[in-house]
DNA sequence: TAACTCATATTGTATGAGTAATAAACCAAA
DNA sequence: TTTGGTTTATTACTCATACAATATGAGTTA
């Protein structure tokens, strides 16, 4: 029935515990219980979603682990303030962005992106291997061949930027790179739907490949400073696009 | 008897569940179980602790939830590779400094703290309220007040970098900054105590404040880019004493 | 008013039983 | 020998139940 595309979740929707952390995280995430109240209890909580007591509580260690909620004797378990939250968990933000994130948190990760991207190629320019240039190449290639086929040509794009971010050498700014794109993966597919778009960008790219294998950083620098500009005067349309459809959803 | 200086843990050390979380995960983060292998089995392991199956597994789901392991029927609870950890998670953090970072790890939030910042600090000089500048401003003057108090001093030197953070209006920024610095807390304390680090660095604060104060992004960008560079220097210092002080820990 | 006691509600821990998933061993047919 | 299906054993998963620990607030006393 539904294809499960995000790999990153860090558990299976097989167990009961997965699908109920599931379902009360999107709770969370939506707002359904807000910051400082306090959820059901856990007789009441699992015995509204059929299931045993254990259960439930195993999912609430889950969200608990990830800041989400907190729980002690006698109070309860209560939501924590959304700024305790890890929000670069990759299931915190699967959940904010299945469930309609706002214009704010689009905005926010797409700055944090325009701030590490260039960066990312400027270090990749200055120290990345053959087989990491490769791999560059390889995703450039891809990009050309995929042609329209929007699947394709998304999924050529977010490999071109991850191989730029592991190619920086960094072993903590590779997977922040990651998650960042895979959040803005839905964005992606829509801006692509913009006539032109893709076609333009694929010479941006190449500028970005030629001065990371050429090993010019400053420029490296610049030129994915200019890919990324150009991405972000799509950025309002895809905002008011994503907010269109939410609201044709809940409508 | 211990004082718990971390308040980022999103578990509490009195449940069993969370004591068994801590000592496996910094197992697994120590290398321990290395990423590949399998722990014990539910029942040996829980006999092995002393703890009852129940709080076992409670604790494996925190882990699980952190990308740090992996269970399957049959197969046993396996320790994922490190690219698939949640390295940006407060706990796994922790847990990575406490127990002797490595040098490209240090390194490596060093970098990402490099690349932050300027950029924080640049969004702050465009955007900031006068709310967030009394606060950088408040944190400065303690900085002066502190003097030779090494805890204070280290306090509101994380508490004016942390304002300039919040002060760029991004809502994912600031906790992403927030961590980073709070995980180089120790290195700040060690690096603090390097003869007039602390003094010299106080005028590049003012510079960084006055810049955004008057609303210079460009000049706050270059200032913070000082300041950090400043502080790089001393990089290769900390983390030879660090180095220094775990082969004593462990010898 | 303040400190202290105690009942109560809620999460925390433990145990035992049974279920379900799956990797590996096994066997049979091609 | 290879292939394909079947069985088997192992392991995590789920459940129900009982009891322990703890924080809260009401009530009580100094």
């Amino acid at each position: 029935m539904f294809r499960d595309s995000n790999n990153s979740r860090t558990f299976s929707r097989r167990s009961i515990h997965g699908q109920v952390a599931h379902e009360i995280g999107m709770r969370i995430v939506r707002g359904d219980y807000a910051p400082g109240t306090t959820l059901p209890t856990e007789v009441n909580s699992s015995s509204d979603l059929n299931v045993s007591r254990t259960s439930y509580r195993e999912a609430v260690m889950v969200l608990a682990a990830k800041g989400l909620v907190e729980s002690r004797p006698r109070t309860g378990t209560k939501v924590r303030p959304r700024d305790k939250w890890n929000m670069l968990d990759p299931d915190i933000l699967a959940w904010t962005f299945s469930s309609g994130p706002s214009e704010t948190q689009i905005r926010s990760l797409f700055e944090i992106r325009n701030i590490i991207e260039p960066a990312a190629a400027e270090l990749a320019a200055g120290r990345a291997e053959k087989d990491h240039i490769e791999k560059i190449s390889v995703a450039l290639e891809d990009m050309r061949a995929a042609g329209s086929n929007v699947d394709e040509s998304v999924e050529s794009d977010l490999r071109f930027h991850q191989s730029v971010l592991s190619a920086a050498g960094n072993e903590m700014l590779a997977p922040l790179g990651y998650l960042i794109e895979s959040a803005l993966a839905e964005s992606f597919r829509i801006s692509s739907e913009i006539p032109g778009a893709r076609e333009n960008s694929i010479p941006m790219h190449e500028d970005v490949f030629l001065a990371i294998r050429d090993g010019e950083p400053e420029l490296a620098r610049e030129k994915m400073k200019k890919l990324l500009g150009a991405a972000l005067d799509d950025v309002s349309d895809v905002i008011s696009t994503i907010e269109t459809k939410s609201k044709r959803k809940s409508g």
